[in-house]
Formats: C-alpha cells, sequence, structure tokens
RNA sequence: GGGCGAUUAGCUCAGUGGUAGAGCGCUUCCUUCACACGGAAGAGGCCACAGGUUCGAUACCUGUAUCGCCCA
C-alpha cells in the first residue's frame, strides 16, 4: 500500500467517517461462539429507546468498548451486545405529547392504536442512540441489536412471570404504593427520588371527645390529610400523655371521634409536641402503624392527587368543608385547612419545617402514597441468594467500597411493585372471569376497577376460558410491567432464553457489567436476583461502576431537567478519540467527573501530537530497516524499548483493574513526553544522515516501536491508531484484529534507563544556563559537563553526542576542577556539573539570583536530612537503607552546595569587574 | 436521622509511611527542518483543621468543619 500523505493537522473528521464504517462492514465486531478464543462478554447498559447519546453514555460506552477491544486484540471470543429499553413512561410520555401537540389524546385514541403509534414512532426515532453509538466507535456487535419489546425477550418476560407467579412469588394485593398522579401510575419505591424543601410544621389541636378542656396538641407537616385521620398516636411510655391511650378525640372539621393509641415505633417523643396524628391511607409510617393498631383506612385523595369529595363524605367531613376544598390540589387545600383550623382556633403553632419530598424520578410531580390494588414481586427469597453471591465473591463489585451500599440495600429490601398504570409495555399476562369476580371487578362507562379480592388466571397464552366455571367472559388486566422487570432479564433474555441456545451456553455468566452506581438498585440488583433465579448462575462475574457525570452544581444529568452536556457537539469539534481520551483519563474510581471542554481540548492536542510523530516517521522510512537483538541496537533504541515494555506492562495491569485513568495516564506520559520529547529528538541525527551506519537499524525501532504503540493505545483512541497503523509498515487488514502488545523481557535495559536519566539532567542544566544567560536557542556555545562520580563521568563520555544534538552546543566532557575559573557559570545539581562560558555583555543577575535560590534550597534540605541524622531515634530505629540514603544525600548536597557557592562568587566576581 | 465519599498548585484532579505530581491556565524566550493543537525555560503548594500512632504522617487512627452523594 502506497503511504498516505498525511496533512500537517490531524483532522478527525474524515478518518472517523471512514473506519467506523470499515469497521463494519468486514464485520469485525461480530461475534459467534462457534469462534476460538476464551468468551469474552459485556452487555450494554440499555439505553432509554426515547434518549440520545448524553455524556454519561459516553463515559459508559468508551469504557466498555476499552474492555472490548483490549480483549478482542488479547484473542478472546468477544461480544458486546448492545440494545435498547423500551421505556415504558418515558417512551409514553413522549408519544402522548406529540398526540397533544396535535389536538389528540391517547385515551380517544384507544389502547392498541396508541401502542401502534408508539411502534411507529419507535421506527422512526427510536435509533437515534445507535446511530450516534456507532459515531462513537463502539465495537459491538450490532447484528445482534436487542430491544426489551423484542418478541424473543416478551417471551422471556411472559415465561418469567409466569414461573415466578406459580412460585408464590408475584402476587396481587391492595398496599400503599407511590403514585404519579400526573403520569397517573403506580411507582416502586426506588423509582421515587427524595429531595429536601422548606415545609411547615403545623401544631394543630384536638379536643377529648369526653372533656372538650383537654386538648392533645398534635404536630404535622401535612395538616390537609387530617381528614383522613383515622387515630392519634402517643409514645406508650411518654407520662404526659400515656393516661389519655384509649381515649377518644374529636377530628377537627369533621363528625367523627378517632382513638388515641400508643405507638412505640411511630412516635419519637422528642419531636414535635410528642403527638402524631395518623392517616393510614396517605402516608407509609401511618399505613404501618395503621396494620398494628387496626385502624381503617380513609382515602381522601383522588388518582390525580386531588381532594375527593366522595372520599371526604366518607370521612365524616362537615359538608361546608368539603365545599371549599373538594377538587383542589393538595397544595391550594392545604391554605384552605390551615385557615378554617385558625378560624376554630384549632391551630396552635406554624413553625418552618425542612421536610424531604419524593417525586417523580421521570416527570418530577409530588408523588403521593396511594392506596390501590398492584402486582409485587415477593423479594426476600430472590434477594437472599443475590447476597450470598456477592459475600462470596462470585461477583465483584469494584470498586468494592459500593459492595456495602449493595449488600445493605438488599438486607433491608421492600417487595417490588411491578405494576405500571400505562399502556406501553408487556402486559400483565393476567385475566379475570367476568362471572366469578362478578363483585371484584366493577365496569363502568370510563374505567373498570379490578379490587384487590379478585382471582388472576396467570397464564402465558390467552386462557379459553376460565378454568373453575369454563366461562368464556374473561378480562384481561390492562397494567404493564415495569421496565425494569424486563431489563433485569436482560443478560440472559438477550441471549435467547427462554431457548437453549449456543449463545446462551457460550457467554453466559458474562463478563463484566459496566454501569454507574444510580442503576445499582434499579438493575444490577436485578438482574443478579433475576439471573440466579432462572440460570441458576450469576449474570457477570465483575460488576465495574464508574463515577457519574454531573453538571456544574453536581446534579445528575438528566433529559428532564434540560442540564445535559452534548458529546456530539464535543466529538465534532475535538474529535471522537479526544472526548474517548478524556473521559476514560478522568474515570478515577470514587469521584465523579466533571467535564471541562479545556481538558478535552488538551486530548486534540494529543491526537495531534500523534499524528505529527507519524508523519515525522513516514519521512525518514525511506531505505533498508534491519532488525537486530535489542541489546544490539543503539542507546535510544535501548532506551526506548525498555520504556515502553514498561508502559505495556502498567498499562495492561491498570486495564486489568479497571483503572482507566491511570492507564490513560501512563500512554499519555509515554508517547509525549518519552517518545516524542525525547527519542524522537535523539534519532534525528541518525535519520537525518542518509548514510549513517545505525540507519537501517533504527528504521526498524522506529517502526517497530510506533507500531506497538499504536496497537497499544488502539482501545482507547480507535479512529487515529488505526489510520496511523494502515500508513506505516504493517502486517494484516486492520488493527482491530491485530494482537495486543505483550511485553518482550529483551527489552528491558536499566542501563540504558539510567543513562537517559542522567542525559536528561545534564541537557537540562545546559538549556536551563542557556536561558539564564538568554543566549539564543541556535546559538552554539562551548560547554562543560562532568559528574563527581566517575562512572557517571565516564557514561557522559559515551552520551557526548546526544548531549551535543540536544544542547546545540559543543560538549566538552572533563572534570569541573580543570574548567575555567572565570567567565564561566556552573550549574550543579546532585554531582552533576555543568559550565557555560559567559559572553561579555551577559546580564548576570538573573544567573545569579538563580544561584541564590537554589543555594538556599539546598541549605533547607541539607537541615532538614542531616536534623533527622543528628535524631538518635531516627538513627536507632530507622531502617539502615533508609540511613544511608539520607547520608548519601547529605554528601551530595553539601558537595553541590560549595559548588554553588564558588559559582555566584566567580559570578558576582565578573560583575564587581 | 443513618451510611458513604471528598477536601493536595489559580482550575480540574492523580498519588505515596522517608526529595510534592499531572493536565489546563499563567510568565519569559523561540516561527529551527514532525507538530505554534508546537518547543525550551520558569513561577506557583504550612497536601482543610485539631489531636493521636510512629524515629518520621499529605498518607494510618480519632475528632471537627465544609461540600457532595445515597438511604430513611
Amino acid at each position: 500500500m502506497a503511504p498516505l500523505q498525511l496533512d500537517k493537522t490531524y483532522d478527525p473528521k474524515a478518518v472517523e467517517a471512514r473506519w467506523s464504517s470499515e469497521w463494519l462492514t468486514r464485520g469485525y465486531f461480530h461475534a459467534s461462539p462457534q469462534l476460538p478464543g476464551h468468551p469474552y462478554c459485556i452487555v450494554i447498559p440499555p439505553p432509554n429507546v426515547t434518549g440520545s447519546l448524553h455524556v454519561g453514555h459516553a463515559l459508559n460506552h468508551s469504557l466498555q468498548d476499552i474492555l472490548i477491544r483490549w480483549r478482542r486484540m488479547e484473542g478472546r471470543n468477544t461480544l458486546w451486545l448492545p440494545g435498547t429499553d423500551h421505556a415504558g413512561i418515558a417512551t409514553q410520555n413522549v408519544v402522548e405529547k406529540q398526540l397533544m401537540a396535535d389536538g389528540q389524546s391517547r385515551e380517544a385514541l384507544g389502547r392498541d392504536r396508541f401502542i401502534e403509534r408508539v411502534w411507529q414512532w419507535k421506527a422512526s426515532s427510536g435509533n437515534t442512540i445507535i446511530s450516534q453509538q456507532k459515531q462513537l466507535g463502539e465495537s459491538c456487535d450490532w447484528d445482534r441489536l436487542r430491544f426489551t419489546m423484542d418478541d424473543g425477550l416478551s417471551k422471556a418476560v411472559l415465561e418469567v412471570f409466569v414461573r415466578l407467579y406459580d412460585d408464590g412469588l408475584i402476587y396481587r394485593g391492595e398496599r400503599l404504593i407511590n403514585w404519579c398522579p400526573r403520569c397517573l401510575t403506580a411507582l416502586s419505591d426506588i423509582e421515587v427520588e427524595h429531595e429536601d424543601t422548606k415545609g411547615k410544621l403545623y401544631s394543630i389541636d384536638y379536643l377529648l371527645a369526653e372533656n372538650a378542656s383537654i386538648r392533645l396538641t398534635v404536630a404535622t407537616t401535612r395538616p390537609e390529610t387530617l381528614l383522613g385521620d383515622t387515630a392519634v398516636a402517643v409514645h406508650p411510655d411518654d407520662e404526659r400523655f400515656k393516661h389519655l391511650i384509649g381515649k377518644q378525640v374529636r377530628l377537627p372539621l369533621t363528625n367523627r371521634t378517632i382513638p388515641i393509641v400508643g405507638d412505640a415505633l411511630l412516635v419519637d417523643r422528642e419531636f414535635g409536641t410528642g403527638v402524631v396524628k395518623i392517616t393510614p391511607a396517605h402516608d407509609f409510617n401511618d399505613y404501618e402503624a395503621g396494620e398494628r393498631h387496626a385502624l381503617p383506612r380513609l382515602a381522601i385523595l383522588d388518582h390525580h392527587a386531588l381532594l375527593d369529595a366522595d372520599g371526604l363524605r366518607a370521612a365524616g367531613v362537615e359538608p361546608a368543608v368539603i365545599e371549599q376544598v373538594q377538587g383542589l390540589p393538595v397544595s391550594k387545600a392545604r391554605p384552605k385547612v390551615e385557615t378554617l383550623l385558625k378560624e376554630r382556633e384549632h391551630l396552635i403553632a406554624v413553625e418552618d419545617h425542612k421536610m424531604a419530598v419524593g417525586k417523580c424520578y421521570r416527570c418530577k410531580t409530588v408523588v403521593e402514597p396511594y392506596l390501590s390494588p398492584q402486582w409485587f414481586v415477593k423479594i426476600k427469597p430472590l434477594a437472599e441468594p443475590a447476597i450470598t453471591a456477592v459475600e462470596e465473591g462470585r461477583i465483584r463489585i469494584i470498586p468494592e467500597g459500593w459492595a456495602n451500599n449493595y449488600l445493605g440495600w438488599m438486607r433491608d429490601i421492600k417487595d417490588w411493585c411491578i405494576s405500571r398504570q400505562i399502556w406501553w409495555g408487556h402486559q400483565i399476562p393476567a385475566w379475570y372471569c367476568l362471572s366469578c369476580n362478578a363483585t371484584h371487578v366493577i365496569r363502568t362507562e370510563s374505567r373498570t376497577a379490578i379490587l384487590s379480592g379478585a382471582i388472576p388466571i396467570v397464564s402465558k397464552t390467552t386462557p379459553a376460558g376460565c378454568p373453575a366455571c369454563s366461562s368464556k367472559d374473561l378480562y384481561r388486566d390492562p397494567d404493564v410491567l415495569d421496565t425494569w422487570f424486563s431489563s433485569a432479564l436482560w443478560p440472559f433474555s438477550t441471549l435467547g432464553w427462554p431457548e437453549h441456545t449456543q449463545e446462551l451456553k457460550t457467554y453466559y455468566p458474562t463478563s463484566t457489567l459496566v454501569t454507574g452506581l444510580d442503576i445499582l438498585f434499579f438493575w444490577v440488583a436485578r438482574m443478579i436476583m433475576m439471573g440466579l433465579k432462572f440460570m441458576g448462575d450469576v449474570p457477570f462475574k465483575d460488576v465495574y461502576i464508574h463515577a457519574l457525570v454531573r453538571d456544574a452544581e453536581g446534579k445528575k444529568m438528566s433529559k428532564s431537567k434540560g442540564n445535559v452536556i452534548d458529546p456530539l457537539h464535543v466529538m465534532n469539534e475535538f474529535g471522537t478519540d479526544a472526548l474517548r481520551f478524556t473521559l476514560a483519563s478522568m474515570a478515577s474510581p470514587g469521584r465523579d467527573v466533571k467535564l471541562a471542554e479545556e481538558r478535552i481540548e488538551g486530548y486534540r492536542n494529543f491526537a495531534n501530537k500523534i499524528w505529527n510523530a507519524a508523519r515525522f516517521a513516514l519521512m525518514y522510512l525511506d531505505g533498508p530497516r534491519t532488525a537486530l537483538p535489542p541489546a544490539q541496537r543503539t542507546f535510544p533504541d535501548r532506551w526506548i524499548l525498555s520504556r515502553l515494555a514498561q508502559t505495556i506492562r502498567v498499562v495492561t495491569s491498570e486495564l486489568e483493574s479497571y483503572r482507566f485513568d491511570r492507564a490513560a495516564t501512563a500512554l499519555y506520559q509515554f508517547i509525549w513526553h518519552e517518545y516524542c520529547d525525547w527519542y524522537l529528538e535523539l534519532i534525528k541525527p541518525v535519520l537525518q544522515t542518509p548514510t549513517h551506519p545505525d540507519g537501517a537499524s533504527t528504521r526498524h525501532t522506529l517502526v517497530e516501536t510506533m507500531e506497538t504503540t499504536m496497537r497499544l493505545l488502539h482501545p482507547f483512541m480507535p479512529f487515529i491508531t488505526e489510520q496511523i497503523w494502515q500508513t506505516i509498515p504493517h502486517q494484516g487488514d486492520s488493527i482491530v484484529v491485530q494482537t495486543y502488545p505483550t511485553v518482550d523481557h529483551t527489552w528491558d535495559a536499566p542501563e540504558a534507563e539510567q543513562n537517559f536519566s542522567l542525559l536528561e539532567h545534564t541537557v537540562g542544566l545546559l538549556r536551563t544556563g542557556r536561558a539564564l544567560l538568554n543566549y539564543p536557542p541556535g546559538q552554539q556555545i562551548a560547554f562543560h559537563v562532568g559528574h563527581d562520580d566517575p562512572d557517571r563521568q565516564q557514561y557522559l563520555g559515551q552520551l557526548q553526542q546526544h548531549v551535543t544534538h540536544l544542547s546545540r552546543g559543543r560538549v566538552d566532557v572533563s572534570r569541573p576542577q580543570e574548567w575555567p575559573t572565570t567567565r564561566l557559570l556552573r550549574l550543579i545539581a546532585e554531582g552533576l556539573s555543568v559550565g557555560i562560558p559567559v559572553a561579555d555583555d551577559v546580564d548576570l543577575q538573573k544567573a545569579i539570583e538563580r544561584l541564590e535560590k537554589q543555594i538556599l534550597e539546598t541549605d533547607k534540605e541539607l537541615q532538614r536530612v542531616d536534623g533527622k541524622l543528628k535524631n538518635a531515634e531516627f538513627t536507632s530505629k530507622a531502617p539502615p537503607d533508609v540511613i544511608a540514603e539520607h547520608h548519601d544525600r547529605v554528601k551530595t548536597l553539601s558537595r553541590d552546595r560549595t559548588l554553588l557557592a564558588d559559582s555566584q562568587q566567580q559570578l558576582r566576581a565578573m560583575l564587581g569587574a
């Protein structure tokens, strides 16, 4: 292949477009159980089908792609399985909004036509995120794209539901659940977000029924729910009130009297007045207290969370009060009730009070505890093995700190409410015989209510008739399942379960799950439970939890908050590789990512640096290349091979421990500050001399190290590495399917690394001296270099040509004692001395100040180290090697100190002359 | 209220029981032949605070403060 012409500046767009389509055409990402290699599988956390790629996805997906590309290159049989979930509530909301814009409504359309509309919407818009993922270079097996509402996955949902029901692990019952009055559906506990808000604490007097002069002051944050109170509670040991337990109080604004109960769990004696009201139909704690005391539940809110006239009448609320509050939302009813209580002198005090309100995680509407019949998963029996799996290490959570989080939640887990009162999703496979359930299924014109006593027929297929009475008059439960119910099956439903596929056999359990902490409970925990239950094995071995990308205020990014950053715009501006590398480098465990554009720009520059290194190589590759054994190569070649070997070691081991940040740092450091800054500079004299005897070997090392480096970097920056790899000499069709670099021990060259360190310090001092004396970079200067240590002095002799080249001067290597004593600036560091001649017209002030500063620093350090050595405790207790090191340091520092002082004195003398 | 995490250079963040680090930003010099999306040289830090362990603590322990997250 003819070398491609490389532009001076890297242009990511053309390169990315070319390779992302080329890779797909060539089918590199297609997995097959028949392929050789130990399987390595990741299932993607399915993004919401309504979504577009946000920066959180970009992070999550970049990390997975790094793992997958790395393992693929290692020769594993890799499968990265992509897909989306149907996001019941979110998707329904999106399509409903569209309908509303057209003046239509879901109800007017009817269920079947509405669902058709959603599928149409999915066909036209549901692939947005998929094409964006491809743009990011994700090496998923796109042939296996899955969707939670696919036939196969839906079959898995049916299978699981029916089996759990048959096992007694799914039940239907009336419970207090979280209800979103905007989405008009139940939510599970974890779909409610708690938010601190400023509220008020109201103190309200309830009068004792038998003696109205005795008042009991109740403290509450929700005075309007008082209309549904069925008791007040005090602490059974509270001396102030315990004698009142068992008596009745008059409930204000109603015709009811309610009992006073003693309840140690509900009542905190220190809180408020020490007396609380109990409203079992509208508060979770009260619901449980109501169970304990067998209290009635009076619901006074309807499903829109409006004060309900029927409910209020049933609760014995005075007609005049009903008149004022019926049909009002809570926020408007509260001040009305407040006024009424005040008028009747029941309201004693109102204080500011901090409280948490629950909001719907999809639409942020305040949720209401709501009494209704719902379907639940009995979760304890499923949770137990899921706890054990993590405790026993069959599943590793990384970083492991989150394991406690997981275990704590799992041990205290509550039954999972899985029914949703929406249309888009997997409809629950339960039917009710209308004749057997005549009193429990109540049909009116507008809706059908299935009361909690109704007996369902649960079946994978539509039953032909009622098994009890053979009636064919069956009514299907209109509810659908929580989206997370189907997501919980993802690691095996996507591989073909309940069929016994070759894919399942090969790729389950999957290897690694990469996800954010935010869905540890929503998703990860539930996958573990379902995987253990239905596959009899864990769904994955490693769970890597990465940081969340947050907005400027440290808040979670979400579409509904409108605080998302668009990664596509970033990819356009700086290149996909730059974004990917940025995210990888910021993926430190336990810290949230705050994405700054300057950072991405920095890695754009890194890509450009790599690009230009490759251009440089291509310029000088003409001519033969000879592979000598590493030991016979030049010093720069031996050094860079040694550094490359070390980098391979670091990158590989950091990847193994999911330290993407450290792997990225190691690559950056090696490529920029070793390969470009030093290696390419060191070999220029050889390359630029056409007949140089080391030419053939150097060109070989140049290609060898660059080709290896591209492979090492490829998982992080797939596009630029492919482009460069294709351009330089190589074997094979694509870097995607090359082997990942492994360490070649013959590359290790400690002696070259030591010499390099000496070279680096020497060149550094010479350059400092040049800058101090304001000599132009190009000016040839007759430098002196020397070292205290005879070995080092000898090495300096061997390095002379390199020092000469890199310092752009003539270099005399000799003992400092032999140097001229006048018109020479001497700089000293750790035994190393350099001498720079001082021209007549040079301003010495800067150099003198620099020496002064260094003397002060050396003094300070000397004092510190010497102080430690004079401390008897230190010398008697510290390890001998540490003490020896300190002695060495004192020796070197004092010698440096003397030489620095001499040098300064000489300069001062010149200044005086 | 309970749990977890953070506090290190102007900013964003690594890090380690024995000499304090990176990227970006900043200052000065340089368009020299891979790269000005660049090169070279610099400036900049009581490692949040207070105790303790230790010969030695930025690191380990305890407490405090501030911030953030999760759960109730």
